[in-house]
DNA sequence: TATGAATGAGCCTTCATTCAT
DNA sequence: TATGAATGAAGGCTCATTCAT
């Protein structure tokens, strides 16, 4: 978890390495205090690396903030991707894909509460959020489990729980089995039947990890 | 809507008109740029009014904060529940508390991203919030209407999908009839049977305003 | 010891009143927080007063650090010159009101402190402060007692071990018996044989008291 | 004497540079003005660099007063004890140590000015200056010349003549033998018989100078 | 690319002083 | 005179960014 732009950046060039050390730091830095209230300087500091450097791999801090959350958010969607490859059910996908990615944000704190932070900052990272949950959702839609009608608003209410479970998540504001709650309430939310929405929800479920 | 503090300070001491005033420019200033990013400069030029004289009437930028967002958040909890006064259905309660809030929040856009962003900021007014939506919650628990088990976490859900409709409909990215929909939505998160959740969050509504 | 000032100006008019009253304040406030770091606003608040009070009754701070100031050593000066009616002998005098001196800035810390740091803030007090001391030095040098030549450099040296040993008493790093030492030291460098030094100034002695 | 640890810097490297410019120019801001009347805004403009730079080599003002005090004093120490080795008579080393400070002090009047104005802000740098009389003072009590019992506040009283007199060189109300009087008067404080006295402290002296 | 010193705009805050009531 | 709100200059400090090495 930790350091995992860097490990990746292992073999590559001293250049992409550096850029890597300043992304895991930025990461760091983001989620303990906040994006706003991050400075570059502490940012090169926790990369150990002088603080001129920074402005050699990224045109300023908006720039890594962008990079690094949709790195870690493409990173997610990836993993969740593979790990529901030959799943059908789209309840048991969207489910299985809130439950996970709850743990794995709240597993990795670090990467958890800089995507948080980050969902507010940046809107082209909603969007892509968005994008994920859309497509499952609208295979329920389509097989007719789902008995609403598809639209972006709907899917923008369908994330903001799984966010502000993350959210809660990390602040110690709920706990292990808030994620199973929280797909349950999904799927109620989405007009599949409470019985089945239990059931489905609360699944034994074997955490993901992210690669390295 | 716009200068409602200054409105209400008509006739009070220059003080207290000083004082409203930065109050509306407090609102104006968070809304346009958030609150961490707002400085107390801005807001003293905003009121139109010497630096200086900011700190004659607040310890610093929390305290305004503060102020101003448990006097909106009060506000608009006050203008509710007086509205409420008689509703008896749990259901009705919060489908029209939901959707009035979302109104009031649109209709006055500084106010409702303020609002917005304060919960973000204050943890006490995000617990002001779920107080507020806990009781209508608990009273349908109650009844058997709702068919959830009620916790904090309920209740943080079922709040999050007020506020982020808001936020929505302020950032243009939902309509209307964004706030029926969104009391849909929580009916049947919360149990309320899919045609009674409909016929219930749907009905005709005359908006409030809020008091001056 | 407190508000002397304001006791002195009982039966005379309210703005005589008022003006003592900030005067007591500022000697109270100079004391606690030194000359420079006291605001107008802290002597008007300690004088309860407003803020804009203050400007009727004197131009700037500075006005009433010289006020203050040099009532205090008029004050001081009055009741020394008071007290010594009668004392013939040079080493008599000097010894008596520097261990006097030291007795009362140390008995009325407020007034003492403000005493000590208006000293190097007002070259004009030091000049009168000399002044002082010079007359009873002049005595012992014509009788030929003190044996050295009177010049202002040597009344300056002998005034600041006066101020010295009040800096140290208020400080807490010297004793009661400091006054005596000094007083015995001033005498020894003014030429006064070691022994009769001692005895003169290790008299025991009545303390004064500020006329109210 | 001006710009003495610029001149000491020469060679090092940038940074030391600029900091030895900044503690030349905090000398001399602090000799111009006092301590507590100085901005580090002030001394940043009289080292001719950026405000910000002050900060990239001194916590606050408070730290770089410490540093530049600390520096002049132990520099002065240090020559003087070089300069008294193989002194052996307790009133020599008084006397020569008393009148080369003063020497020292006024003829590098920034220096002196801030020393003195630095001894009432720092209450550290006073204890160092006492240890330094002390030793001397000791030698001479043991040796039975200075009949006079030793503790601290008397030589917190030798130190106030050395500073005093130096204040009052830098005032121009002293003049050059002010020096030679004021060891004169110490001796004769100390008990040394005044004929001894006056022979040791007029004795003829090659001023010292400051290593660059 | 890496370094890290330097820059200067901008924020927060205090406070002497003015001024209308 | 008394009041106290308002003013705005000034100081402390941070931090994104530039630049010479």
């Amino acid at each position: 978890m930790h350091a995992v732009f860097t490990n990746r950046a292992r073999g590559l060039g001293k250049s992409a390495r550096t850029r890597a050390r300043l992304m895991d730091a930025a990461v760091e830095v983001f989620a303990r205090q906040g994006i706003e209230a991050a400075s570059v300087n502490e940012i090169a500091q926790a990369a150990d690396v002088a603080n001129g450097t920074f402005y050699n791999h990224f045109k300023d801090k908006d720039e890594i903030v962008g990079v690094v959350a949709f790195a870690i958010a493409g990173d997610v969607a990836e993993r969740l991707d593979q790990a529901m490859e030959g799943f059908e059910d789209a309840a048991e996908r969207t489910s299985f894909a809130t439950r996970q990615f709850i743990e794995l944000a709240t597993s990795a704190p670090n990467w958890g509460r800089a995507l948080v932070r980050a969902v507010w900052y940046l809107p082209e990272l909603r969007r892509q959020v968005s994008a994920f949950a859309r497509s499952d959702i609208e295979r329920g839609v389509k097989s007719g489990l789902f008995k609403v009608e598809l639209d972006d608003f709907l899917v923008d209410l369908f994330a903001s729980l799984v966010v502000m479970t993350v959210f809660l998540r990390l602040e110690g504001e709920a706990g292990p089995d808030a994620g199973a709650q929280a797909a349950e309430h999904q799927l109620r939310m989405l007009g599949v039947p409470p019985a089945r929405a239990k059931r489905v929800a609360w699944r034994e479920l074997t955490p993901l990890s992210l690669a390295a």
